[in-house]
DNA sequence: TTATTAGATTATAATGATTATAAAATAAGA
DNA sequence: TCTTATTTTATAATCATTATAATCTAATAA
């Protein structure tokens, strides 16, 4: 109790149960989740929660800076309970999207900015996980259980 | 004629009126537009587009790997007919995005890669553009105009 | 040139993600 | 404990994107 009170008071926003189980789950977990898996774990404790509290909290916790919206998934919102500056590597194939925690000491030059303020760059490398590298067999095995 | 062909005939594709104009429009461009703002453009010359087809010919175009889908914007997909390396600045209160045209040799160890196999990256510089920097002033203008 | 046809376009429906609305519930402070 | 501003919930609405199926046409070859 007193936990939650320290680590999400200084949001100045409500404290609810709701609230605290997103942010848990977000905090204990590396995979960057999209709103639906999001909902999918705090569900199963908050049986009632609704789709739309995810939703309003998710947004409320990105307009206090308290996580990062990521955008490397086009088909929908991911996020990222880590606002500390870092980068990040994706799957091409599953979306798995991993941190990369390396220094990249990137400048742009002001004439190159076309007027901008630059506030700072994100780096997103790219490849394929190992998963989806060894595909090959599993979709065969995958499909014979399928089809 | 003789250009379009020259120009798109190495993809294996129907060329079709409707995918010139697409591409045509996407080359003449340096926004990164989005599919509406595509369809907006070549809706003009072609009354009886419809929307679909300008989702099928991107989807094809990004498949034969003619255009480039980007991510930056998260409420909808952004096409660049540019799909040499190069990296992205982007204003993050309006979307603008644009090229930026400068090599950063960026090296991702293997032992900081979790198996992956990466195979390039892309940099996400953002900011604020300087239509949206000069916003106050124009906000009161426009505030007062509307209400 | 004409006939054939695989592939493209169109109109439209369906899906999926996200946002909006309004009533009921509740955290936080007095 | 009381009050109230906020939040949650249920649900509808919206927006982007994909799927479907009928119609059309670019490309090829007779
Ligand atoms: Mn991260
Ligand atoms: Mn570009
Ligand atoms: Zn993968
Ligand atoms: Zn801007």
């Amino acid at each position: 109790m007193k936990k939650d009170i320290k680590k999400y008071k200084l949001l100045n926003i409500k404290l609810t149960p709701q609230r605290i189980a997103i942010l848990d789950y977000l905090e204990r977990n590396k995979t960057h989740p999209s709103v639906s898996e999001i909902f999918k774990y705090v569900n199963r404790r908050f049986p009632s929660m609704s789709f739309a509290t995810v939703y309003n909290t998710l947004n409320t916790l990105v307009q206090h800076g308290r996580i990062r919206e990521l955008t490397m998934d086009n088909d929908k919102k991911r996020f990222d309970p880590n606002t500390l500056p870092h980068h990040h590597l994706t799957c091409i194939k599953c979306k798995r999207i991993i941190d990369v925690d390396l220094d990249y000491p990137l400048s742009l030059p002001e004439n190159k900015s076309s007027g901008f303020k630059v506030l700072g760059n994100h780096i997103e490398f790219y490849g394929i996980c190992s998963e989806c590298s060894s595909l090959n067999k599993q979709q065969k095995k995958k499909l014979s259980e399928i089809i």
